[in-house]
DNA sequence: CAAACAATTCAATAATTCATGATATATGGA
DNA sequence: TCCATATATCATGAATTATTGAATTGTTTG
């Protein structure tokens, strides 16, 4: 993850409906939810839900797939580890093996 | 840490000059750096760091102490640990005890 | 193939954010 | 007190971002 990448995504978690929505994904788990069903949980327009899916996606936050004519969305846990990553490289005196492990763990495949 | 809280942090860091500045303090450690030597080492004019210092400051990631004329800044690991809680609080399918630990450990007082 | 459904894209407006120049505040030393 | 240094604040204009209504694409069912 490269700095552009890195700010793409805190920017895309800075809005409060794209942040619902990741903890929403977060919370959901390895199932994760449809795009409708994303929406009418968090009371969203369909187009503008739609937008900001897209902005997660874009930001590495999410993945997608195709489920019959609905859409399911995942949290990516890997985006969220690569941002981690990223913000805390120089953390311990340049000795990312420090600190890694615990980037590594944190994103939670418990 | 509430939503509001969580959303002004990730706001705070998806700016190319605030994520620079808090990656460099996260370097600096404990002893941080002056507001002065922060603008020189990213080459920003001091008006414009003053006023993402201040960003940073309002969402909890950065803490300042006067030295002489001087003001220190630095990183606040407490803030940064408070939006990973936020973001992961319910990713263990609400068995918090699951990830909370390593959240508290990835903050690196290392 | 046509109708219904799920999600996305488009164009336009409204709101927010950013860097800048000028000015102001606070501290230390002569 | 007067000046120099270090940082902060203010007002402005430029750029970016968010939401909306309307139109569109892709999918399933009859």
């Amino acid at each position: 993850m490269d700095k552009l990448e890195t700010l793409t995504a805190f920017s895309a978690l800075s809005q409060e409906t794209r942040l619902d929505v990741f903890r929403l994904l977060i919370a959901a788990g390895d199932q994760g939810m449809l795009a409708g069903e994303i929406a009418q949980a968090l009371d969203v327009r369909q187009n503008t839900m739609s937008a900001n899916l897209s902005v997660l996606l874009a930001a590495g936050l999410v993945r997608k797939s195709r489920e019959g004519r609905a859409i399911r969305y995942c949290a990516n846990t890997e985006g969220l580890r690569g941002m981690l990553g990223f913000l805390l490289r120089d953390c311990c005196g340049g000795r990312p093996e420090l600190c890694e492990p615990l980037i590594e763990d944190i994103t939670c495949s418990c």
